[in-house]
DNA sequence: TTGTGAAATGTATACGTATTCATTTGCGTA
DNA sequence: TACGCAAATGAATACGTATACATTTCACAA
């Protein structure tokens, strides 16, 4: 490897001359610059990053802890982040947790310095928050948040849910069922409470939270097809499950919305598809909840200054075809 | 920051013992070992990887240059890559580039220092090609190849055309069209290879390239509808390609296959999707190709050993819903 | 010419870790 | 008890960079 010393010698002058050429070449003479840029070129020399953040006990380097790429509200998430956080000129150290493995992602993850997190995957009564919260460094979770959390961007869950399910009511639907995921996760569980302002207490049959995987679903769409009186209408907790409901549906045959309308939360790009045309939940104001999450996170890196960030995004319903009047 | 002699001093050893109790537990009192792990528990100590991989000029690092994620190929290979990376003990550093940006993404890249490369994203004459080449570090590609690329991983793309072709001509059709992107890459300019063995010279104005964006699959579909003769079916370079032409299809009501034929390469999860079920080509293990190129990374890495590693995987043909006979 | 101060450059040090080498400890044996 | 040897530990150093501080250079005025 060669080194800035290296540098040095080649081009006649100090280590430190060198160094100064890097980051203020304000503060060396025109005839010195060149030579030491001549030699760089000459042996292809790079920084040391983790030299240079060694000293300066500062880095470049944000971690992101996201949910998995297989739920599309992640894909867009991680692209959005990753992209900006680029431009600007952070790297980015990416790992996708699934939802019980937070705590040794978490440890490894801390072992890199990092100029700040940010994450997905916490539960509302998360053990990690704490040591996430004695870190020394910014982090901002988006999409869920913990039941203490002091920096967060999402949209609003409890309306979102109530939305959706309204919705489905206004259609004249009046089995309706919910499918999310675990009750321990800020999102599903305002979701469902939404839900739940809308329609009252649903029947304990209707109800279907946990399901996390693609087979779970599966499993789920069985449970309710095989009920005496199966539901015309599902919530999805998200639109990754409405996507993986109407999958199962179609392969069964089952048409949509004729037989049974689906609703999904999140508006994700593929919701759009001509194929999909999902009806959803979603944001406003169509930001991405990752970008805006970066952008906060960064605004805090940069500044110091660190005022609570909360926020939370009005929703609407963008109907679409995958529901009609019962 | 608390560091290794401030858990030093805590536990009344010197650092030197505090890194062994780290690196060799074995070389170490048990008596003493209990002392220092006390006071790393105390102290909440973790060890500075930037500090480490300085010293021992080792990472666990490796970098990601993967495509742009609203391609769904690329969605899977990030996941499985990060996901096994992770499992093995290696951060990956992730960048999504777009065609014309390595050599950026490259240059902030190698400032960091790595244990490995993996990219997909380069040109067959990439300028960029020779500087990975001197790097001292291991590096492969996944999907796309360099024209003298020794480390890649990629499905035979050439059948992949080939067989494509192949199967809309079997099915009567006459007048098929081919949408790919810039003959610069090795996977279109393959793929188109493939699909004029089947097929002859195809006539000009059925051929369109350098298709990347979403807004440009829109134009490429509205200039071949508005042709004298327009095609009963369609090749698509990717099925990234071919999901946007279905999705511009569905939505000027175009029934597909009726009306439109479509067959991708590539075998996207989303392609298997009830409401998609896109006819496409891909590889006859179904093995992820991020997953190979990352498994060969490690080894390369990790065994120091590095034979050429060329692999090239046989393809076949999933025949789904949207191509049928002329 | 000489003195002065600013600009340019060099020297020395610190960051946190792993490791080599030197020193101490402790144990078994004579 | 004393000796020797292995095991355990400590002291010192190197990794590559940035910067505080010391030194040199240089232009300009007296």
């Amino acid at each position: 490897m060669v080194s800035s010393k290296d540098v040095a010698t080649q081009a006649g002058v100090s280590q430190a001359t060198v160094s100064r050429v890097l980051n203020h070449p304000d503060r060396v003479q025109e005839k010195t610059r060149r030579k030491v840029e001549a030699a760089i070129e000459a042996l292809k020399y790079v920084p040391n990053a983790h030299a240079r953040s060694l000293v300066q006990d500062t880095t470049k380097l944000i971690t992101l802890l996201s949910g998995p790429l297989y739920n599309p509200f992640f894909v867009e998430t991680t692209s959005a982040i990753v992209t900006y956080a680029n431009e600007r000129g952070y790297q980015v150290n990416v790992q996708f947790v699934q939802d019980d493995e937070l705590a040794e992602a978490y440890a490894t993850a801390i072992q890199t310095k990092m100029a700040g997190m940010i994450l997905s995957c916490v539960f509302l009564e998360d053990a990690i928050f704490e040591q996430l919260t004695h870190m020394s460094i910014p982090f901002i979770t988006y999409n869920r948040k913990h039941a203490r959390n002091e920096y967060f961007v999402e949209i609003d869950n409890v309306q979102a849910g109530y939305l959706a399910a309204k919705h489905l009511q206004d259609l004249g639907h009046t089995r309706i069922a919910f499918i999310g995921g675990s009750q321990k996760v800020s999102t599903f569980r305002d979701r469902f409470i939404g839900v739940q302002q809308a329609l009252g207490e649903l029947p304990q049959e209707l109800i279907i939270h946990d399901t996390a995987s693609k087979a779970e679903v599966f499993k789920a769409h069985a449970k309710l097809k095989t009920l005496s009186a199966p539901p015309t209408a599902i919530v999805c907790g998200a639109d990754s499950i409405a996507l993986e409901v109407m999958d199962v549906a179609y392969k069964e045959r089952i048409q949509i919305p004729e037989e049974l309308s689906i609703i999904g939360i999140d508006n994700v790009e593929r919701s759009r598809h001509g194929a999909i045309e999902l009806t959803t939940v979603g944001s406003i104001s169509e930001r991405n909840l990752g970008l805006v999450a970066i952008q906060e996170l960064i605004k805090m890196i940069e500044s110091e200054k660190k005022p609570c960030i909360q926020i939370t995004e009005s929703v609407k319903v963008f109907r679409r075809s995958t529901t009609q009047p019962c």
